[in-house]
DNA sequence: AAGCCGTGGGC
DNA sequence: TGCCCAAGGCT
């Protein structure tokens, strides 16, 4: 347990250095409410801030309520998260908005806030913290860096070990009142100041209590996750192309890229493939493994096979004006919109 | 419990 | 360039 001294300083500490230094001007931060805080939430797991800014700006004017949301078609959804990656997200969203909606009310404890579809621990947390200004701990990856450095807490901090230590820190470290900008001070914090290279200590209102800094091991700490070696994998698409549209099959979920339109995937022994003549290719670099694609062009006379290429999954002809209408994977619409026929300009 | 799930920023 | 990392959740 963790003196109460200790505590309160670490919470003013946090507090005061975010009412004045902090963030502010975000865009869910402006006109805030449960639900631009959740939809800010979802958006920015594993996301960097920048990124994510122009898309929840788009998805506000579309889907300015949850009940905008419920009502929305899941190619409208996908169409908004469309290159913000972890699709996931996207129908998990959807499914809360759903879930929110039928409700009549949003959720107001970490409990409830947890039954939510694509709301976790920190997520719940951080709804409690933004959206209600209420006691809501937090650990995300500022807040392992921050607290293992402050702490000198060694191992990896996304271990079960180093994980629950963490969170047992977090619940003793939470405050009751000014949740938000607690929660929002330690976010900045791991932001601008506690960054993974060159962090700013000299800045930090932390320092002078820093175990990380004090024993000179702020470099060494967090400890670096072990490296793993990605797997290289091939892919076979079809191009199917005619009159300025293509042909795209609706993929399936579970797996990459679920609930979004891509060029027809067939394995590297199907029989269409004897019948086709490679039309290009390109690699794409996942955080797991690296996608060595093959395209093959085929003819319309091939059509009927493919569509039974995928079991029951929905296909249909894009022409190329249509193609904002639907989420596509990034590098396939990347692809598409190398072609000719499919250049941006019509 | 460890693997799956995207994409882009930044150095 | 290649590599680490990002307001994680789900299975």
């Amino acid at each position: 347990m963790l003196q109460q001294l200790v505590v309160k300083t670490f919470q003013s500490q946090v507090v005061n250095w975010q009412k004045e230094h902090g963030r502010h001007q975000l865009p869910w931060q402006q006109a805030s409410n449960p639900y631009r805080v959740l939809v800010s939430e979802l958006m920015l797991q594993q996301t960097q801030v920048s990124t994510v800014i122009p898309y929840f700006n788009r998805w506000m004017l579309s889907f300015p309520t949850v009940e905008a949301l419920a009502n929305a078609t899941n190619d409208q959804v996908m169409a908004h998260w469309q290159g913000l990656g972890y699709y996931a997200r996207a129908r998990n969203l959807h499914k809360a908005a759903v879930y929110i909606s039928e409700l009549g009310a949003f959720p107001e404890s970490l409990d409830d806030l947890l039954k939510v579809p694509g709301v976790g621990r920190y997520t719940a947390g951080a709804i409690m913290s933004f959206a209600y200004d209420a006691y809501g701990p937090i650990v995300d990856g500022n807040v392992r860096r921050l607290y293992a450095r402050y702490f000198a807490i060694s191992g990896v901090t996304n271990s079960s070990a180093v994980d629950k230590q963490l969170w047992a820190l977090s619940e003793q470290l939470t405050p009751t009142e000014n949740c938000k900008s607690f929660a929002q001070g330690l976010l900045d914090l791991g932001a601008t100041i506690c960054k993974p290279r060159q962090p700013l200590c000299e800045q930090c209102p932390l320092a002078l209590t820093c175990q990380a800094l004090l024993q000179n091991r702020v470099d060494e700490l967090p400890t670096p996750k072990p490296k793993k070696i990605v797997p290289v994998k091939d892919g076979h698409f079809i191009w199917l192309a005619q009159d300025g549209q293509v042909f795209l099959q609706k993929r399936p979920a579970p797996g990459i890229w679920a609930s979004l339109w891509s060029l027809p995937q067939v394995a590297a022994d199907d029989a269409l493939l004897k019948q086709a003549t490679k039309h290009g290719e390109f690699v794409h670099q996942f955080t797991h493994y690296k996608l060595n694609a093959t395209v093959w062009q085929l003819d319309q006379s091939h059509l009927v096979k493919l569509q039974q290429v995928e079991e029951q999954q929905p296909s249909s002809w894009y022409h190329k004006t249509q193609l904002a209408d639907v989420g596509l994977p990034a590098p396939i619409r990347s692809f598409i919109e190398q072609q000719p026929e499919f250049s941006k300009p019509d």
